[in-house]
DNA sequence: GCCAACGTTGGC
DNA sequence: GCCAACGTTGGC
């Protein structure tokens, strides 16, 4: 029997600021298709890294802005490779420890699905079912969290898609 | 702007 | 390896 220590998750929520790329901001990409830069902890990349799937399910969120909450639907759309941005050194994002043959952050392309209505924190925390999305949880503050199917189904059913 | 919570760093 | 200090996140 093979073992299986974890499970894998298929959904993920991922994190932006709009005042750094939006829901729209990314609707406004080729193909809706975001490379998601800028990520800099090391459980995020690694969740990119080893668990990702091309095709999974993706909430998109907005984060540090007037009203947070998940704005859209979206899908994971690469594997992951090299965040350029950690070798620009005119970039927020630049990690001068990081060396091009040793590349220390990762990324994957994001396709925005659909832009969804807003909804909200407040929303969210008015449905006990939800109680132990990752989001919800004190002092979170992951930018990349997995999302049990269960939680999936009905932030889908919330958003009134299938 | 405040501040709780968390991650990272670095001296020892 | 411990842990205090510091930096960052992110809701409010």
């Amino acid at each position: 029997m093979t073992s299986q220590h974890t499970q894998t998750s298929r959904y993920w929520l991922m994190k932006s600021e709009p005042g750094e790329c939006s829901i729209d901001d990314a609707l406004a990409f080729e193909n809706s298709t975001v490379p998601w830069v800028g990520v800099r902890n090391y459980q995020a990349r690694n969740f990119m890294r080893d668990a990702m799937q091309v095709g999974d399910g993706v909430l998109f969120y907005h984060s540090s802005c007037a009203e947070p909450g998940i704005v859209g639907i979206a899908r994971v759309a690469s594997t992951p490779y090299p965040d350029p941005t950690q070798f620009d050194p005119a970039s927020h994002y630049h990690d001068p420890t990081s060396r091009p043959d040793q590349p220390r952050w990762l990324l994957v392309d994001v396709q925005v699905i659909r832009k969804t209505r807003n909804l909200s924190l407040p929303e969210l925390r008015a449905h006990p079912a939800l109680e132990d999305l990752t989001i919800l949880k004190k002092g979170n503050r992951l930018s990349i969290t997995p999302v049990e199917a269960v939680h999936w189904q009905l932030i889908s059913k919330l958003l009134s898609i299938k």
